[in-house]
Parts: structure tokens; C-alpha cells; sequence
DNA sequence: GTTTGTGAAATGATTCACAGCG
DNA sequence: CGCTGTGAATCATTTCACAAAC
């Protein structure tokens, strides 16, 4: 270990820092509402609000982009839908596969909002050879001996794994080298890959036991904590839910 | 807003970090596949690298919750899972609802790693009359109507909502205002709720786009970039995968 | 008057590095 | 010795607060 050392004096063009990045789709998203409603701008405050964090965190996240604000006026909505789009490398469109099409795998095909912005289910791949052919959600299962060429032949660069634990990791090893280099798993695992490829994970287990911790603490307060007040009034925040951060990493 | 000044004393009995909350629950799992394997101990190393951190944060996490190790030894790893689970409030076991039993809430119905440790489905709730009745994973689906007298029968204090978007804010007021206090949110809505409310979100089209957006960045550092070498070899990290961090939020 | 954009301060998380214990 | 536990240093993120722009 310790190759990487405090180095590292290059490759900052222009880095926007994780946890903005984590935020711009929530902004995006609300934009996007706006821009249904033909709303044609938004103070930070407004969006802020909209987006569930706090106006000074969305403008400090936005002077990361440029100054797309106009002061005494805010932002232009459709202008910022594209700004933030092109940030993020929506503007072309992102061929995934999906490997593992149990419960999970088909609610994950058949979810709407994977076409919406940039995303296209190029493939549904499962090991079982009684899915083979079988639609979901419109498209095809295809046997996991064809992964690498369903890879090539698509220039999929954006994997999903969605197949038990134990297939994992063999899965997430045969699509990096089929030339994947982003993995979104959803299998409760810890997946390791090569330098250069990007791994998130989304763990229900994890969610419900970070929620378990915090409900504890709550029902614990109740009983015990300051004998005077208290029963609701947990942390700060403004008003509505805040923060969030993300868990990429590059491996 | 701007209720909760810079106050607060108080509140604090053990705070422990919320960046070290969300890592408990991968290092209880490591645990437990080593306890499986009836395996004794482990040094912080080897620990570390099988939750996919490193080590010097694995201590630091652990040193939160106490001196639960031994010098020169490692740790117990069967007492590390009675801490960690107590800690987690994992002791108990916590009923959850489900509202929403379209592809993902079945998905989330079916799902073993619920059951496994420390939750228990109570009840599917759905809107849709012509599912009431009908069994998913074993369980009848219950008609929306009768949410609060669900939550209330069953002591329900998290309720995970796996509506469709439209749905989910108005879910969720009536399940925070029938007693829930915890919500793991697959909506791609920002739910608002009250004081004293925890809000976990699990959004795919934002993991997805967060990986757009990396994407997107080495495809263009490949072309660009620094004229001479650099290929793979980003960010630093000793060796293996590493980070993440919360989206909890007290509201 | 309003609202952005941003330095500077404050807070939080990670990493270093090593003293101290078994 | 080996390995934990932890202060101190570093790095990242959030928040403050206000000058500049409209």
C-alpha cells in the first residue's frame, strides 16, 4: 500500500469536488420539474428548497460549474438543465447492462426513470438458461456465457449487478474485463476492482441498519436523556431534510 | 429557519460519527462471514480489508464505541458482533412496512437479507384494491386504508416507501403522522418531513448518473489529459476500494 | 432592493505516525 | 515483537457573511 502517496499534482483540470457531484442530479431533477411548469427562473433559495438542502451549500456547489446565476435575478432554469446536464455527460446516452434478473434485476429493468435522462438498458444478462429468451420489460434475457461479447457489441461501459452475493464478484471481474468501468451493485458485497474503475453500491440491509442505529438513539433520549424538554428537536437544519453524501471511489 | 442556532450542548452522550455509523454495518457483515468461518480473531488489517477500507479508519471507527481489541492480538470476533449489533440496536428486531408493492416492493418483499438480521416485513401496503389480499413473499398485501391501524397494531417505527414518485410525499405524512420515524425512501422525490424524522434515500438514476458523470471524465482525460503517460492509476487510495459516507438527516 | 458568487471561518472526516500494551 | 488506540496533521465539506452585480 501507500503507492499513491500525498502526489498527485496533475490530472485537476477542473475538480468539482464528490459531494457536489453527488448533489447536481438532485438539482437536476428539480430543475427539471420547473422546467415542466415553464417556470423560466429560480432564486437559490427557491431551487435550494426544492432540492432538500440549503441555498448557500447550492450556490457554493454551482460556482464549482461557472456562473450561471444572474444577481437580482437567479437562474435560468432551461439554461441550468443544460449546464447541469453536460456536467454530468447526460447529453449522450449511456448503453447498461444489467446482469442477475431475479426479483431485483427485473424491478431495476422495468424502473421508468433508467430511460429518462442518458440511461438505455442495452442488455438483461442472467446465468440461469431457463431465462434465456425471455422478455423483461420488453427486451430479451440473454445467457451470461455471451457477457463479453454483449459488452463489445454494445460498447456498454456502465454495468448493474444485481445478482446474489456469491455470483458477485465473479460477475463484477468478467465485466471489467470486457472493458466495463463503472459498476452500480446492488449485491451485498464488497466488490474489488482495478484502478480506474468506479464502484457504488446500494445495500437495503445497510440503509435499514444506519435507520436502526438512529431509531435507537431516539427511543434511548426518550427514556433517559435531559430530564427537562426535549422530544422532538434533534440536530440543526434550517427547515427541511438536508445532506447527503456519496460513495464512489476509484478503487 | 435558522431555528437550531450553533446551540445544542446537550444531546451529546456518545456522539459517534455518522460517517462511522454507515461503516458498522460493513464491518458487521465482514464479522459475520468470518464468524461463520468460526475464525477467532483479526487484526485491524485484515478486517479492514475485507469491509474494503483501510485500516487506520477501521480502528478509528472502532475506537468510538470503545477498546473492544487486543494489542499485539487483534479483535474477538464474536464479541465484535455482540458490540456492533448492540450498538446498531440490532438486539431487537424492528417490524418494517412496506408501501408499495409494484416490482421493486416485491423485489424488496422477497428480499433474504431483510429478514436476516435484526427486521422483520410486518406488512405490504398498497393503494391498488385489486391487490389487497394477494400474497407477496408469503405476506398479504393490506389496502392503504388501513395504514394507521397497521403501524399502530404492529408497533411499526420504519416504513419503507417504494411508491411511484406521485405518491410518496403524501405516504409519507401519514406514515410519520401515524407514529413512523423512520423512512427508507426508493421514490425519486425529496420527502419532507418533521423534526425527529430520519430520511434515507436510495435513488438508482442518481448512482447511475454520478457514474455518468466519472465516466464521462476519463473518457476525456483519455483523449486530453496530461500529454505523456496516465491511462488508469486514478485518485490515490493504498490499494483497495475504499470510502463512503451517509445521506442520513435528522430533518 | 434582491440575489449571486465567494473568501474566510467552522466543522467534520481521514490519514499519519507512534506511544503503549499485551 | 505485533497490533491497537489515539493525539496531531491533513484534507474535505459546510456554513457564514458580505461585497459586487443587476
Amino acid at each position: 500500500m501507500a503507492t499513491g502517496r500525498t502526489h498527485r499534482p496533475a490530472t485537476r483540470s477542473r475538480g468539482i469536488p464528490e459531494a457536489t457531484v453527488a448533489r447536481l442530479p438532485l438539482y437536476l431533477r428539480a430543475l427539471t420539474a420547473l422546467s415542466e411548469r415553464s417556470v423560466p427562473t429560480v432564486s437559490s433559495e427557491e431551487l435550494a428548497a426544492a432540492a432538500g438542502v440549503n441555498s448557500a451549500k447550492l450556490r457554493k456547489d454551482f460556482s464549482y460549474l461557472g456562473s450561471y446565476g444572474t444577481r437580482g435575478v437567479g437562474y435560468d432554469v432551461e439554461y441550468l438543465v443544460y449546464q447541469i446536464s453536460r456536467e454530468l455527460g447526460l447529453t449522450q446516452d449511456w448503453p447498461v447492462v444489467i446482469v442477475g434478473i431475479g426479483n431485483l434485476g427485473a424491478a431495476l429493468a422495468n424502473y421508468g426513470g433508467f430511460a429518462s435522462r442518458g440511461f438505455r438498458v442495452a442488455a438483461l444478462i442472467d446465468a440461469d438458461p431457463a431465462m434465456s429468451g425471455k422478455p423483461v420489460a420488453g427486451i430479451p434475457v440473454q445467457h451470461t456465457d455471451d457477457l463479453e461479447s454483449i459488452i463489445a457489441e454494445n460498447g456498454v461501459s456502465i454495468g448493474v449487478i444485481a445478482t446474489p452475493a456469491g455470483a458477485a464478484q465473479q460477475v463484477c471481474d468478467r465485466l471489467v474485463a470486457a472493458g466495463v468501468t463503472s459498476i452500480l451493485n446492488f449485491a451485498p458485497t464488497v466488490l474489488s476492482v482495478p484502478d480506474g474503475v468506479d464502484v457504488r453500491k446500494v445495500d437495503l440491509s445497510i440503509e435499514l441498519q444506519i435507520l436502526a442505529f438512529h431509531e435507537q438513539r431516539k427511543a434511548g433520549e426518550e427514556a433517559a436523556g435531559e430530564p427537562g424538554a426535549v422530544l422532538q428537536a434533534r440536530k440543526e437544519s434550517g427547515k427541511g431534510p438536508d445532506g447527503d453524501v456519496p460513495a464512489v471511489m476509484p478503487a
